[in-house]
Formats: structure tokens, sequence, C-alpha cells
DNA sequence: CTCATAATTCAACACATGTTGAAAGAGGCG
DNA sequence: CGCCTCTTTCAACATGTGTTGAATTATGAG
């Protein structure tokens, strides 16, 4: 019975032209590809080389090993993302908004939204997260930690901001809440439509939509400074 | 490499007696601590058989095959959990609260308890369950879904009533809110305090109960009507 | 004791995996 | 053409995997 899940996981026909010369980032889309379909973990090295139709001897010419292309994947998207993020961070800070939005609540939906917009596209990278950022041990976890420790401290130093400014509450812990936003960004992508689609009733891109307008509305009520809010009205 | 890795990670010795008839659910109990060693999907029949001190195919023996291993352990846990959580809920629902809690607020935080008491000696079905619910997908997802529709439910009745009370917000959607709970119990018990580790300057224990109480805090602060609180101080 | 039945192990199948060393191909330069 | 270096493939290794059918052992009834 492992057999016909086997075949029917494993056999599919890659998709694409194979270029004449094999650049490595060639190889690392083929290997998201695999990656998002079977998991980081049970994706094969075969697997990876079937989908981008070489030999798997290939991989290990460019690569160290698996963990290494996993890695080199992890490198590749922090590296596109990261900056946007923290230029949209730093854009936002002390900057008025012209809506009924706070600063700080404004920063933390756009960090939101470029964080959405370069995942969007990404169902390979996406998938990936999902499966590996969750499990949260073994496999590469320091590369893993690197980058997110980069996107907590991000969103720390905005929290500690927002206190200071009196737009959160006094009494929230900058780090965890930070965490807390953090979760929800990598969850929101994926993992609440994913879930959502088998409770809700609606296709999931709106669910998706709804799901992420409601965690950060009830997000928000839950560190926004009341007075605060009211006063700037 | 990965040669060191395999024998360090397989070669463990089983510990506690072997008994003279082996029980199903002795099966599971070795079942469930090898889950929770190497994830669901890389533990072997093998390894399990090994921890059991008995031969792979006793296994096959009493159990259809790997995945309805994995389901009885599923069963046997949900079996034992969801009728106190559904006790919990019904008892708090309606009655009024000692301290400064609406009744609402009260029921939520102890169905936290609850599902925290259940889990917390259970390390296995912990790990197990952090790299099971997380992927979403594949392996015997239908069942995993089966009770935690359960849970949800549970839930959304709950919110439904806090509505109707005055005790929420009347703009949430219940079952967006019961999901977001949700998976909340689920990531407190385990990958929250996996993840602060990373980012905090404390035992995991305290961490642990500090991110419980500021989540709970900020998901309360999120969904509560302030004017029903505060006239009821 | 005998014998049937349930519980447990043995041995093997066919296949998948990560990895490697040698061989083959391609492109440029004399 | 030959030679060299870089890229790619072939074939094989040792081991691990889920699973199965036959063989063995224990257990209890008559």
């Amino acid at each position: 019975m492992l057999k016909e899940a086997a075949s029917d996981t494993h056999k599919k026909r890659p998709r694409g032209p194979k270029p004449d010369r094999i650049e490595p980032s060639y190889l690392l889309d083929a290997a998201q590809r695999v990656f998002a379909r079977d998991g980081v973990d049970g994706a094969s090295i075969r697997a990876i080389a079937r989908e981008a139709r070489c030999d798997p001897s290939l991989l290990y010419y460019h690569f160290e090993n698996k963990e290494a292309i996993f890695v080199a994947i992890l490198d590749r998207k922090y590296g596109q993302m990261m900056p946007d993020l923290e230029s949209v961070a730093a854009a936002c800070a002390g900057q008025q908004s012209s809506s009924g939005r706070t600063p700080l609540q404004e920063a933390l939906w756009q960090i939101l939204r470029v964080y959405h917009k370069h995942l969007k596209d990404d169902a390979g990278f996406r998938t990936m997260m999902r499966g590996k950022v969750q499990a949260c041990q073994g496999f590469s976890e320091r590369e893993f930690m690197k980058y997110l420790s980069r996107m907590v401290q991000l969103m720390c130093t905005l929290f500690d901001g927002g206190i200071k400014s009196g737009e959160l509450r006094k009494d929230i812990d900058p780090s965890i809440t930070a965490f807390f936003l953090l979760r929800a960004c990598i969850d929101m992508v994926d993992i609440f439509p994913a879930f959502s689609a088998n409770f809700m009733l609606m296709p999931p891109e709106d669910a998706r939509l709804l799901v992420e307008k409601q965690w950060f509305e009830l997000f928000w009520a839950g560190i926004a400074n009341t007075s605060y809010t009211t006063e700037n009205k």
C-alpha cells in the first residue's frame, strides 16, 4: 500500500525545460519544489535530481549534502526578504499614518504585508517553512534560528518603541509579544488557511484574507493602549 | 556522516522491563516514545520494535500497519482528554467566577489548564503532535481533523455564548477565534517554550508559564468587550 | 500427556536511501 | 588533432525500509 503512494508521489514528471548549463540556482528551484511536495525530511536526493532532470551525483558536485541544499534555499529567500522588512520597519517608525491607525499599528501591518508579498507566490518555500519551523528541532536548526532571531529583534525594537511612545500597553513583554507576531506571520501564509479549510465553508484564498484581518485586529486590540488610541481620534 | 547520527539515534537501549504477555497498550507506549524521539514520519517499525524489545512482525500482528499504530495512540489520548474538556466547558458556562474574571474568561482559562494538565507529563504525545499537527497534511490527516473539529466546536460554542452574554466584542468571528485559541493550545505546551528558549534568557519551564499567561492576557484583551468588564468591576 | 490455537520470532523480499569513485562528455586552447 | 579542466553521468556500496509467509514457541483445554 505504500507502493502506490510512493509511485504516485515520486513519479511525477518534472516541469520546465532543462537548461544546457545547469546553474546552482536551477537546482535550488527544483529542490524547493520537491521539499514543498514531500517535506524537507521526506524529500530524497534522487527525487530532487529527477525534478531537475539530472543525476543525483550532480547535486553532490554543487552542494556538500542535502542539508547544504536546504540552507542554501534558506539563505536565498531571507537574503531577498530581510532588507525589505527592515526598510519598511525603518520607514514607518515615527511617521504619522493617514488612516485611523497609529504609526506602530501601520508599521506592523505593513510588515505583515511585505512578508506576505514575498511568500505569496513561493508555495515551495512556504510549505518548506511550514514543515520546518514547526518541528523546531534537528536538521539545520541553527541556520533557521539565525534568521528567526533577526526577525524577532526587528519586531522587538518596534514594540519597545511603541511602549515608550504610549501606543502600547506598558505591561506587555516586548520579546514575548514579538514572538507571538512572528509565529502568526509564519502561520498566516499557509497554516491558517490550510486549517481553516477544514472548518470554514469558503475558498481558501477568501479564508486567508479574512483570517489575516481578524487576527491582526485581535492582536492589536490585545496590545494597544486604549487611552492612547481614544485620545488620538 | 549520517551513519554516526543514525547509530546515535537508533541504538538507544530500551527502558523498562518487557512484560511476559505483551499488551497492545504496551506497544503503543513504546511507539509513542519512538514517535516522540524520531518524529512520526522518521520513526521506523524496526525502531519501535527495538524499543518494545520485540520483533517487528509482532507489530503487524497487533496492528494493521504504521498508520494504524499512530491512529491508535491518537484515539487513546483524545479518548481520555475530550470528556474532561467537555465537562469543564459545561461546568463553567453560566457560572459566576469568584475572581475578577468573567464566567467565559474563567472557562477558557480552565480549558487551557485541563488541556495542559493532560499533556504536561506526556512528552511523547506532545512531541508527536508538534511534528504532526503542524504538517497539517498527509499521513492520517482525517483522523486528526476529526478530533480537532470536536475541539473547535467546543470552543466555538463558548464564543457564541460569550457574544450573546455581552462578554465578548460583537464583531469577532467565533469560528476563526476558536481556531486561534486551538492553535495556541497546541503551541502552548511545547512550541512556545521551545522557541522562547532561543530568544529568552530563562529556564524553559519558567518561560512556558510566563508565555502562557502573557498569551492568554493578550488573547482575552483582544476579544473582550471592554464595556462589559468595566461595568462589572 | 496431546493437541489446537494464540502469541512471537526468523528469514527474506523488493525497493529506497545517502553517498562515492570512476568513467564519460563538453568546451576551450595549443 | 591532443590535452586539460570543468561538468555530468554510470554503477555500485552499504544500510534501512515496510511488509509477509513460514517456522517456532508459549498457553490453555480435554
